[in-house]
DNA sequence: TATAATAAAGTAAGCGTTTGCAAAAAGTAC
DNA sequence: GTACTTTTTGCAAACGCTTACTTTATTATA
């Protein structure tokens, strides 16, 4: 146990100035001569003194934090946007406090209140969906925030995506070309904005090539949908299937090599993740390419924007897609 | 926008009393008589007061929040065990800050004092190793800190872990008896005690059976790293492999494969971390199973027993593994 | 050299809570 | 009704730092 806790008053009476000039020389504030700069400062070294974050957020209004709301600590999808939020929030000195919703929507919202009595400068928000509540909640409250790989109906909130509609449309255009029996699997939320526009998507393409018969398949997220989706799949005589979930994909693709199900030749496999367990599965998971890593810097990016209250002309950001080909698709 | 924050003195003038009358019901310590106890909780509904976590925290001396220290945030081992930690921390009302150090243990110290400044109440640490300056860092600070997955030479800090040299040794043995051409696969950082407790079991066993030929060889983290090791491993012949990461043994699983060498015919593989991605594998990945969920919830229901001062007798928690046959082993 | 600017340093009032201690109120026992 | 407990409450001092404002020191200007 080391002594007690030094304060920016002990610094201040050991270099013999008041506190105020070591809260200049620790935060680069005002004005300092260089001479007691520089005494203060090895002071501050010597004694090994470190601002005490809480206070500081107590007396400024600002804490340097973060908060970043998840449905899920262990998924891809999201670890990889939190990585590119983490990269960027490290590079302007951003604190990061962590918010996992565990799936149900229930306590969302008091989720997001304890993230606000943690007086958090901003949050990036990430999900599955998100709920007019949610996000009016969010909205009200006036706090610098940011959708990352979600958007809202209203579009009230900044965000960062790719154009899920018309990725989706592309894929689909694609299989019609040359099967007759095309599915995309989609998550059995109800108010699912994301979901939403891939359908859009496919109904696009349904209308563009009427003779085609597309279907709509509900799964849940995870592997184990996956595998179990595949009979239906099977027993439908679906030819190409478009996923939105790695998991589900490779769930699709497993259960189809078990069952002597040849891929890509009796079926192609497409997703819409593309995170790094597309790389792992066999044969390798094509996917649609959202560039993950980068969606979160950006969001991320934007946020600082939003936090020191520069103007940020274009809040719906909309980042290009991929369409990667590997060996689930010919 | 909303109107400014309501605070505590708010509330109090509204209900007509203390602000210490407040804190207590908002609380619930001290004594208060349930009639005004009521009244408050009434007002403080009306107003939608929510109390400042950052007041709080400097006016308390405790955040009820512990910092979560991890080398990387997209890689399904330390998710699994922040899947643990988190789960139990929400069941004690911690928040989590989350730290991430991303691979160099440079700026480790520093990192590790910004947790302190932000004034956590606890801390679990989790990395692939951990050095002894960290370690002492921690020790000194006195701040009640939880290893998951990971262990310190000098055990100074409660921890939670597996068995590692028994697993390798049992593993190591069973190949034994089969086979005369063994590799552990373990990761090229010089002071990694966890993996040094793996080459010991595997020295156990090289000297229960000095006819059988063991092989250390050294690789860095991750699927391309597994993809290239493959080429040594063929080379030198290897009948029977034993992995650390999950991530490696699928990059030498689709490398065998990419080159028509039959798993698990001509040469077993298992793995050490049993993440979800075993099952994704194609083989289905053997493994090691360190029940990494638990460790994490074990680890964190011990944190809150030393943030609370409860004594604790076991600090070195070992939990049970499991050898897990799945395809990739005979 | 006097005077206006400007730079540097200090003062002290918060920031929103908690909490030890004291005061007031409500019970009890006689 | 008095004296003494025991509950309930309120007061006000922290907690460690920022920051508007003031004062003092320094430099530039004429």
């Amino acid at each position: 146990m080391k002594k007690s806790t030094i304060t920016i008053y002990d610094v201040a009476k050991k270099a013999d100035v008041s506190m105020a000039t070591v809260s200049r020389v620790v935060n680069g504030t005002g004005k300092v001569k260089e001479e007691t700069r520089q005494k203060v400062q090895q002071i501050i070294e010597d004694m090994g003194y470190h601002p005490n974050a809480v206070a500081r957020g107590l007396a400024s209004q600002k804490t340097t934090t973060i908060g970043i709301f998840l449905p899920d600590l262990n998924n891809a999808y999201f670890n990889e946007l939190a990585q590119g939020i983490d990269d960027v929030s490290k590079l302007y000195n951003y604190n990061i406090i962590l918010m996992s919703s565990s799936i149900s929507h229930q306590n969302e919202k008091d989720v997001l209140r304890s993230l606000f009595s943690q007086q958090v400068d901003g949050i990036v928000y990430m999900s599955y969906d998100i709920s007019d509540e949610v996000c009016d909640l969010l909205y009200e409250k006036g706090i610098p925030t940011v959708l990352a790989g979600v958007i809202d109906y209203k579009r009230q909130l900044p965000s960062v995506n790719i154009d899920y509609k018309a990725a989706t449309f592309e894929v689909m255009e694609r299989f019609a070309q040359k099967y007759n029996s095309i599915a995309l699997v989609v998550q059995d939320k109800n108010t699912n904005v994301n979901q939403d526009f891939r359908c859009k998507g496919m109904a696009e393409a349904a209308k563009k090539y009427p003779k085609i018969q597309f279907e709509v398949i509900r799964a849940g997220y995870g592997y184990e949908n996956g595998l179990a989706v595949f009979n239906e799949v099977k027993a439908k005589k679906i030819q190409a299937i478009l996923t939105t979930d790695d998991s589900v994909a490779i769930g699709i693709l497993n259960a189809a090599s078990d069952q002597g199900i040849k891929i890509p030749e009796e079926l192609e496999v497409m997703s819409a993740m593309n995170t790094k367990l597309a790389l792992m599965a066999r044969p390798e998971l094509s996917s649609i390419s959202q560039p993950l890593y980068d969606m979160g810097a950006v969001a991320m990016r934007m946020l600082t924007k939003l936090m020191k209250k520069e103007v940020v002309q274009d809040q719906q950001v909309i980042l290009p897609h991929e369409i990667i080909n590997r060996k689930s698709t010919k």
